[in-house]
Order: C-alpha cells, then structure tokens, then sequence
DNA sequence: ATCGTACTTGTACATCCGTACAAGAAGATC
DNA sequence: GATCTTCTTGTACGGATGTACAAGTACGAT
C-alpha cells in the first residue's frame, strides 16, 4: 500500500544481470528445489517485487540463474581452449584445467544441479545439452568430434568423483586415462 | 484432537519400508529439495504423522529414501557382477547393462539427485561414496582397481549425457571407449 | 483382565511460499 | 510543466510447509 520509500536510482539492466548472478549463487548453496523468490532476493540486495517484476515466474527466475552459469562457464571456455592449443601435451593440460576448474566447487556444483534439473523438466534440456556440448575446439581438431566426447564423458566421470567425496582429484590417473582414449 | 478413528493393523517394519519406498520415488520424481512430508505420506498411502513418527526430522526421511535407493543398487549390483563373469566380451557386457540401467530413467535420476545432494550436505557424503565405489567385483578383478574407477568414471559420464539429452546411449562409442581404457 | 508401552491418527500452529497488486517516484516526450 | 510510460517498493493473501502434540487404539506382559 502506502510507506515512504527512498527509491533507489533506476538501472534495469543492472538489476536483471544482479537477479541472475544472485538466484546462480542461491542455486550453487541450497539446490534448485530450495531455490525462493526471497533468498535470491535477499542475496541482492533487492526487494521482493523485483524478482517478480524482472522474471514472472520462479522458474523464469531459476533459469535465469542457470542461464547465467552457462555464460560464465563459455566465457571461461575459451580461455580453455587458448590454454589447450598452446600446450606441449594436452592430456597434462587438460587435467590441470579440470584441478583449477574444481577449485571452485560451488561452481561445479551449479553444473550437476542443472543436468539432474534437465533430467526432470525438458524446459531446461537446452541449456543443459549446451553446457554437456561445450567442448573445447582444440580438443576436437586434435582427436575428432566423437573421441571429444568421450573424453569429455571422463572428465565429467573424474568431476563426479571429486565433487562427492570432497577429495581432491587424481591428476595421474586422469590424464593416463585421457591418454589411453586419445590413442 | 478427536474425530473416528478406524485404525489399521499395525506394522511397523513395513511402515518404515513403505515410506522410504515412497521418499524414493518422490525423489526420483521432485527431487530431494521438493520433497516433503506430505507428499511421502500421500505416496505411502499413510497419514502425515507417521512421517515423523518413523523418521523425527525431513533431513532424516530424505537419507531413507536415498538409502532405500541404494540398498536397491547394491542388490542389482550382484546380478551385474554375474552377468559379468561369464560374458564373452566384457566391455560388450558392461555397455549392455548400462544400456538396460537407463532404461528405467526414475532411478538414474535418484543416483544424480544423491551425488548433487552430498556434494551440498556432508552429512550425505557416507551413501554417495558407498555408491561410487560400488565397482564390480569381476571388474576390478580383471582390470585392477584403478581402471576399473576409470571405466566407472567413464560410465558415469556417458550415463550423464543419455541422461540429460534424453536420448539413447551409443552402445558403440562406449564400448570401443571401454576397451580403450582396459588396455 | 488389567496395565503399560508402542503405535496410530487428526489436527494445530507458526512460518514460509509464489504471486498479485496498489501506490508512488523517475525519467522520457511533448 | 504536463503527461505517460517504466520502474520501484511495501504489503496482502491463500495455500503449503515442518513439526508438535493430544487423544485414542492395539497388543504383549503380568
């Protein structure tokens, strides 16, 4: 109804973009089900009205922050793919790009929550596949689309592992593993 | 309060199985962060107070479920490691059964639902482990206990794509895939 | 038969949820 | 400066949620 109320300087574009990294940064802790109009709110900063006036729906809002990991994550995608061809050995790059990309494990953990949310609502396949297709350019000019994949396949494998028994990865043996399919 | 009360026989083994059961299933189907009390009793065909009767908290009747899902895993465990003893051709063997483990996609889904669930709660992290290294036996046998992560590794991977794309798996690319590693 | 414990069930309650919306302020257009 | 559109914000509301609990029933022990 009524109250006063100092408004803030208006910038839509820059609410939208704080909506997004917000409800990324809520899904990354409590998990898409646990994903609330409020808690993202609250994380930035904004009133509730403003997730509602941005996105209608809370699962326009969900995507959205799914959305928003994806493009960080194809941003960081080419530099990947520069580190790639620039490598003496790859298997070895690889790996080590798979270690700094576990760094950050509430990163990773955005990436398995959109593949079991893909698995259970088809509206969020697309993004899902784009992420699972982001194969770095380098990796497939060198040993071919299919063989891409299935290293790609591994890493995600060797991820898994990592991101559920809180270890670290096995450098190793990931990248004799990566050997061994290149072949 | 009050009100008629026709009550049923009682059973309280069955009752506990028959929630964790229906916390399963609600799972595979919402997801651990959409799971609630009320959903599992309505599933069970129980009234909502059993729910808490048998498992005091929803962090509680939620590890039932995931368990129940595991217990149901390291059953069918035992019949893949036969199957994988007397096949001919065991990469061809193993591709088969990944094949036939996809097609009741509900499960799949509960074994992503768990490793994204401990990757969040420490607590969880006990059931997913016991999960991940569910290696069989026949396997670890014939190719060591290193590859034979790898392969799981690789097969988690694969199942990871079929999974969120929603289409088949390439029996043949994994095969060749899995031959390759067991080198 | 009675009694005590373990189980069953309906309901209560405070809290949180998604969404709707009215009232106002900012800034563009004229 | 008037007007109109776009954005901001607080609040409302019906419904769902986790959990607590009182009342009542089955059943083994005595």
């Amino acid at each position: 109804m009524t109250g006063r109320r100092p408004q803030r300087t208006r910038d839509p574009e820059a609410r939208r973009a704080a909506l997004a990294t917000a409800a990324m940064e809520v899904i990354a802790e409590n998990g898409v089900g646990r994903t609330t109009h409020r808690a993202v709110a609250a994380r930035a900063g904004l009133p509730l009205g403003a997730t509602t006036y941005y996105f209608p729906t809370l699962d326009d809002l969900i995507a959205a922050g799914l959305r928003h990991a994806l493009d960080a994550l194809q941003t960081d995608s080419q530099a990947w793919d520069e580190r790639l061809r620039n490598a003496p050995d790859m298997a070895e790059a690889l790996t080590q790009l798979v270690q700094e990309y576990l760094a950050d494990r509430s990163q990773v953990r955005i990436e398995y929550e959109l593949f079991v949310a893909a698995a259970r609502d088809t509206a969020l396949r697309p993004l899902a596949e784009a992420w699972l297709n982001d194969t770095p350019d380098t990796l497939v000019a060198t040993v071919g689309p299919e063989v891409a994949r299935d290293i790609c396949a591994l890493l995600d494998g060797f991820i898994l592992q990592a991101l559920v028994s809180g270890t670290a990865l096995d450098a190793g043996r990931l990248t004799a593993a990566i050997r061994k399919l290149s072949s």
